[in-house]
RNA sequence: GUGGCUAUGGUGUAAUGGCAGCACUAGAGUCUGUGGAACUCUCGGUAAGGGUUCAAAUCCCUUUAGCCACCCCA
């Protein structure tokens, strides 16, 4: 009988620890100084939160869920993207009477029951940043910085940003039916899929990548061109900002994303190395003005994105981007016979103190050993403690490059030791 | 949910149907008073179950898992 981690999920080993660390740490760096405070939702909530808040009609909510019945007989998902969580949360604690915008980050792990493949786990880890209160596009554009901001400080330098606009409550039925009409005259030529989303969610078969559906797809009528004035101006100030910033953007009219909460922006930041294979969005998110409404709340307009970890760390990695690990130790600390052992234990405690990282290993007694080991993890200086040491109170620093070395008291290791490590 | 490929110690790899081997790693020792090394020894494997065969890591079936693709998405 042999346990084992469920499929699409894993175990996070210590030297890929130091990925999600170092995804964690620019994050925190870029809300602190875009003003974002952290926010941590549970992992579980109320099945409908999602199904009201990500959307009935998406693939995520219809057959991804991880729901669970409670022993009391509530129905519970894990969740499987952030942003309902944290409108729920946002409504829940009156954060909808602080002053605007209201600006929220998140970095956790979230749960979708899928097939894994490249990028997709069941268990994966997002980031995400969300904006609310104000419906202006400077705000979408600034969100967009951010991503771009926290990919760039990861090390990606060839990042694309493509970005659409899908309109609002307002002018996106009327492009529907114009989308409608113009794709039922290709019907048979559309591969199944789209026939099937011809019927459920017609904007989806923009981004189909059939060849054939493509070819009937361009074309299609643009929602750009349908777009409301209200949807129109606020889409073409935000591509100035874009502009403004520099930022390497695509404007993309087949890009739909699968979320039904979207109104007006949607983007999703690639990069562009050449892969092989399908490319995977980097990040993706959008505006989404009536969700905290829908969800119970007060109207009021919001905006936000979220990463993908894995991903990200994927292709760092594919890059040769190695993390270094552990610090390395300043010292080590070598001990011969019983009553050094003794007293080196105490030692090791006051280098602590002195802010001296010092590697050991008490466990061994040759000191043979204790200098190879200290050789493996390249360690310059060695402290050697023997039976002679130990008794008149004195330390033996040994300089592993040129073997020098000197005795010294145990009052002044400490000194001599930070004199030593400036140079 | 559908399809393709794959599965040998912790890792990386060998083995026409005929003794499961090598390298790295790990542990012990030579070695409780001075390192980089060497040598000796040790731990550890055919994913699970079934079938064909005198004989299976190898062929067949089932399961499980991994990778990839579709769907969809971070």
């Amino acid at each position: 009988m042999k346990f084992q981690t469920q499929i699409g999920m894993h175990d996070i080993l210590p030297e890929d620890e130091f990925y999600y660390q170092k995804v964690l740490e620019v994050c925190r760096s870029a809300a602190d100084f875009y003003g974002f405070g952290r926010i941590e939702t549970p992992i579980l909530e109320e099945t409908q939160l999602f199904e009201k808040g990500t959307g009935g009609s998406t693939d995520i909510v219809h057959k991804q869920m991880f729901s669970l019945r409670t022993l009391g007989g509530d129905h519970l998902t894990l969740r499987p993207e952030g942003t309902p969580g944290i409108v729920r949360a946002y409504i829940q604690h009156g954060m909808q009477s602080l002053p605007k915008p209201v600006k929220l980050w998140y970095f956790g792990p979230f749960f979708r029951y899928e097939r894994p493949q490249a990028g997709r786990y069941r268990q994966f880890y997002q980031f995400g940043f969300e904006s609310f209160g104000i419906g202006k596009s400077v705000i979408d554009a600034q969100i967009i910085q951010l991503f771009y901001d926290i990919l760039k400080e990861l090390g990606f330098k060839n990042l694309t940003i493509e970005i659409n606009s899908i309109g609002d409550s307002c002018c996106r039925p009327y492009y529907k039916k114009s989308l409608v009409s113009y794709l039922r005259k290709y019907q048979n030529v559309l591969c199944k899929d789209c026939q099937r989303r011809l019927r459920e969610n017609p904007l989806r078969v923009l981004d189909c990548k059939q060849e054939k559906c493509q070819r009937v797809v361009r074309g299609a009528p643009q929602i750009i061109d349908s777009l409301c004035q209200e949807c129109h101006d606020h889409f073409q100030k935000l591509l100035e900002f874009l502009e403004a910033l520099e930022l390497p953007y695509h404007l993309n009219p087949y890009l739909v994303r699968g979320l039904d909460y979207y109104t007006r922006t949607v983007f999703e930041i690639y990069d562009n190395k050449k892969n092989e294979g399908s490319r995977v969005a980097l990040v993706g998110g959008g505006r989404y003005d009536k969700l905290v409404q829908l969800l119970g709340g007060k109207n009021t307009p919001a905006c936000g994105a979220a990463g993908g970890v894995e991903r990200i760390i994927d292709l760092m990695k594919a890059k040769g981007e190695k993390l270094n690990g552990f610090s390395k130790p300043a010292v080590f600390l070598a001990q011969v016979g019983k009553l050094a052992k003794r007293k080196a234990l105490s030692i090791f405690e006051k280098l602590r103190e002195s802010n001296i990282k010092v590697a050991e290993a008490f466990y061994k007694d040759s000191l043979l050993s204790q200098l190879s080991q200290a050789n493996r993890l390249g360690v310059r200086y060695v402290l050697i403690l023997g039976q002679k040491e130990a008794l008149e109170n004195k330390i033996i620093i040994k300089d592993m490059k040129g073997g020098h070395q000197k005795t010294v008291s145990v009052k002044k290791m400490v000194q001599e030791i930070k004199k030593k490590l400036k140079k």
